[in-house]
DNA sequence: CGATTCTTTGAAAACAGTCAATCTGTGTGG
DNA sequence: CCACACAGATTGACTGTTTTCAAAGAATCG
């Protein structure tokens, strides 16, 4: 599995065969299975994850015990929770697998160091970042200024691979509206084409 | 002026004088009165912004014309619209002044020279960045999960320096909730008191 | 097959948005 | 200095949307 991540850190951060093998020495492959946690409230995180198959979610519960997504994530993408990662602080936050799983796990001492040995990899990774941001920023616009069907529509065209594998109810709840609604909003649009 | 940004750097970023001095010869004293642009859509955006005094807002015009906030900046915060900035296209924000205000400006050469230049600086605006996409994570989070009761009660605890200064309907811009009601919520919320 | 998860549907209630009118305070120009 | 315009805030009545609750229908999995 470990050569998806290879792949991957060639094609997009331009890393070399050597580059890859110091990769190598820092990853730690984690299989889940669906439904496992990878991480829980009260943990904190220690690892950036890379998602080499399978889909993931990050979720808060609130006090009456509803789920709300932050982000999910699947093949190629990375997924942990960056405020306890940076800081050491216990995550509010859950991170589960929606469907079996494999990932490559890398610590944060392992982190830091890559990231100095390996230039290519931090710029790659402060690209990274700053297209996260932007992408934090369009969803935040679209929380404010747009309609329950405006929000559907806009997820489906930005994010067509996780609507195919993610359960709607979670779609529901990564948009801020109730289950109920986007299952009327979805025959509603489905309609109109 | 540019003492309000020396102060600031030296003291969130610890430059020395030294440091302070190449950074002056890079940043550029702008003022505005209420009301003026800073960036218009379409603008391409070429400084990252220190605001020394006053107070901006950076919003969208959706096509009906109504405005979306998506930012607020007072004193010893920095505005601008990173995406337009990193990717050299042309904004879809307005950025203005709410009160007559002063900035100083560090265009993009500049700003990277200065990076370069000062580790320390480096360092520090990294720290800056994972803030911002902390409090972003958490803006989605009060969207998609809080009522306009709570959006609101959450703002005044978060930024109560900008509920003072900022006018009420956008407050509620930025809450993504319309101004009536919103007003609505705040005599509500101030009777619970 | 039975259990669980997921989706849909209907009806009622809660909520937020819209429209229109009014009120306030501020600032500008005559 | 006053009058007027303007930006901002509030209120009421109405409309429309969304949530909630409850129930039932698919789909999936062991």
């Amino acid at each position: 599995m470990f050569e998806i991540f290879a792949a991957y850190l060639q094609e997009k951060a331009g890393l070399t065969d050597e580059d890859l093998k110091i990769v190598q020495e820092h990853a730690m492959l984690k299989k889940l299975r669906k439904r496992q946690y990878l991480l829980q409230e009260g943990d904190i995180c220690h690892h950036h994850c890379f998602i080499a198959k399978g889909c993931m979610r990050m979720y808060r519960l609130s006090d009456d015990g509803a789920e709300h997504v932050l982000k999910f994530g699947i093949e190629n993408w990375w997924i942990s929770d960056p405020e306890s990662f940076n800081n050491n602080t216990p995550s509010n936050f859950y991170i589960d697998a929606l469907e079996d799983s494999v990932l490559l796990l890398v610590e944060k001492d392992s982190f830091n160091k890559l990231m100095k040995e390996i230039p290519k990899l931090q710029a790659w990774k402060e690209g990274m970042d700053a297209r996260s941001y932007d992408a934090s920023q369009k969803r935040i616009l679209s929380n404010i200024s747009y309609t329950a069907e405006e929000k559907y529509e806009n997820f489906i065209k930005s994010y067509p691979e996780f609507y195919k594998r993610v359960p709607l109810h979670m779609v529901a709840s990564f948009l801020g509206v109730s289950r109920e609604t986007l299952s009327r909003v979805r025959t509603k649009y489905a309609k109109q084409l």
